[in-house]
RNA sequence: GGCCCCAUCGUCUAGUCAGGUCCAGGACACCGGGUUUUCAACCCGGCAACAGGGGUUCGAAUCCCCUUGGGGCUACCA
């Protein structure tokens, strides 16, 4: 049976690089009828925390990608979490001492520090320099009872290593590369490449698919597999999602595309700024001269507040731009690999039949927003109304939308008559003036020049003729409106726009709405009247100073 | 610096392993046009690439070498 794993370390949110590995590893694992198991790797106690680990979880939850043993679900080859497995880990380390294929040191990390040092001036490759005789358990204890730093190094062969890869072919490393390497650090843990190792092979992972920035530590693995006669899993190192500003995607853009766009924008007031993220005036201070670095909520915040649109690089920032995870599924899946039938969108069922580990793209690839835009357009459409009414519940609670008053019914509307739609997003703005006080309604000022005031304010000579016949309808109905306004249009030997624009300027504030016949009927007669009796008084008197 | 990986339109890619069917196909973006009550969607058309140089061969995007360019790794991080 195939066995998969996706293994993050809980050091922050789930990003699209991390997203794309666990999409590969859970798609060959349902193509082939196998097992995808999600496995955390806490060991670096420094930086990985419990809610980071829970937000992980969350965000491969909403990509569709269940797993079948790991954290919450638990199964026969747990615990899950690395940080709660030291005692395997310890069992192994201390084979390997016993078979003589590992050893203790008492370096301290200054003392490597120099020799890696001395190495770089000479221009060599820092290799450990292994002792002529190791020392024993009792010195090691000795050691730590002097305070000593104890680590364990693991032997490398001095023979080349052969990588086997379904990516790359195979992939020769000298052993003039390869330093022994630690396996177990100071404080007792095993470093990521020992305990990999024995998870997998404990939990019978046979496929290992990762980045190719993990192409060099193979090498060391497989040492530690050969010493304890483990088995080799298969390797297939994919190709590193780039991003367009070169480099592999980082998390650090979003915060430096905000020091930017803060930079560059003269008319911030950084007291008011600092406040609506609730920093000090210092802090921000910092965070602008790069010395230091806020959580993402506080970066999130100073975006809306200043209105710069942060690239999405956690898997959260798609959710909350109003992408479908259909579509960040598909997209990222296809980042990559190309499906023999050639065909690019695909949703979740059709990418599991298709997912062929062999048809995986050697070269990097960078992140395409502009293309998702378009594959998430594409799923809106294929999304059933059902699913995509659940999607747009969660979005617009989770960004604090006043569209959320809505009932099922009004948005399962909503939705419908916004078909073509990009993102959720759009749909979200286009429908927020539905749920906004008649006075609160914030005009854009082009908006009201451009369809208002222009030309001798013909807008605003229409709406007043618009509101004498909109209050003498008698039955707002979609037809009735349309027959209306259609008619005033003729009339008055113009466009249909010519009447329906200043309406929606008054309606909305701005050029963009559902479209018109519906807005009125959802609106209302009432609020549509009142709204067109508030521009009309607003902007009357600005209309004769422009003329 | 050392080691490793990669190289087709602006971007993602098909084609490369089994050389001819490829003066290179698709998608996104872009440009032009159409439809239209706004935005979006939709329809039609267009632009656009085998990094460079040597080989091998009757024949190379495909095989070999070099150059150049890009990326990764070089931790008691994962």
């Amino acid at each position: 049976m195939v066995v998969t794993r996706f293994a993050p370390s809980p050091t922050g949110y789930l990003h699209i690089g991390g997203a794309r590995t666990a999409i590969f590893n859970w798609l060959w694992a349902r193509h082939k009828g196998g097992k995808f198991i999600l496995r955390i790797e806490d060991t670096d106690a420094k930086r990985s925390t419990e809610a980071a680990m829970t937000q992980v979880l969350s965000d491969l939850q909403w990509l569709g990608l269940q797993w079948d043993e790991g954290p919450q679900i638990g199964g026969p080859n747990g615990p899950y979490l690395q940080s709660q497995r030291k005692d395997i880990y310890d069992k192994y380390i201390d084979q390997l001492i016993e078979l003589g294929r590992a050893y203790y040191c008492f370096d301290t990390p200054e003392d490597i520090q120099k020799m890696r040092e001395a190495a770089a001036a000479k221009k060599q490759n820092f290799l450990y320099p292994r002792p002529e005789k190791f020392p024993s358990k009792q010195d090691a204890e000795n050691a730590a009872d002097q305070g000593k730093p104890v680590t364990v190094r693991m032997i490398m062969p001095d023979k080349p290593a052969v990588v086997e890869d379904l990516v790359r072919g195979t992939v020769t490393f000298a052993p003039d590369q390869l330093s022994d390497f630690i396996i177990k650090k100071s404080d007792g843990m095993p470093t990521y490449n020992f305990a990999v190792v024995i998870d997998d092979a404990l939990m019978k992972v046979t496929h290992i698919i990762r980045g190719q920035e993990h192409l060099m530590n193979t090498p060391y693995q497989q040492a530690i597999q050969d010493a304890l006669e483990l088995p080799r899993p298969t390797y297939a190192h994919m190709s590193v999602t780039v991003s367009d500003s070169g480099g592999k995607l980082s998390k650090r853009e979003r915060p430096e595309t905000l020091r930017k766009a803060i930079k560059s924008k003269q008319d911030i007031d950084p007291e008011a700024l600092a406040e609506s993220a609730g920093l000090t005036k210092q802090q921000l201070d910092d965070f602008i001269a790069g010395k230091s670095m806020p959580d993402m909520p506080v970066i999130d915040a100073m975006a809306e507040k200043i209105g710069v649109h942060l690239p999405e690089i956690n898997v959260v920032d798609f959710f909350r731009s109003g992408y479908l995870p259909e579509a960040l599924l598909n997209f990222t899946a296809i980042l990559g690999w190309t499906p023999a039938h050639g065909k690019e969108i695909m949703q979740a069922e059709q990418l599991v039949e298709s997912f062929d580990l062999a048809r995986l793209t050697k070269s990097n690839s960078l992140f395409d927003r502009k293309k998702l835009l378009a594959f998430n357009t594409e799923h809106m459409r294929l999304v059933l109304p059902e699913k995509l009414l659940e999607h747009m519940k969660k979005y617009l609670e989770a960004i604090d939308s006043p569209v959320a008053q809505a009932d099922d019914e009004l948005l399962a509307h909503l939705l419908e008559i916004n078909a073509g739609a990009r993102t959720l997003a759009d749909i979200e703005l286009k429908c927020r003036f539905l749920f906004c006080e008649n006075e609160k309604i914030q005009y854009d000022p082009k908006a009201v020049k451009k369809v208002l005031l222009k030309k001798d304010a013909q807008g605003l000579k229409m709406l007043h003729i618009v509101r004498q016949k909109l209050a003498d309808l008698a039955k707002l109905e979609e037809s009735t409106l349309e027959h209306m306004l259609r008619g005033l249009a003729e009339d008055y030997q113009v466009g249909l726009g010519k009447v329906a624009q200043p309406l929606r300027v008054a309606m909305t504030g701005t050029t963009v709405s559902p479209p018109i016949f519906e807005s009125i009927k959802l609106l209302g007669r009432e609020n549509t009247l009142a709204r067109i009796d508030i521009t009309i008084e607003k902007f009357t008197k600005a209309a004769s100073d422009e003329n």
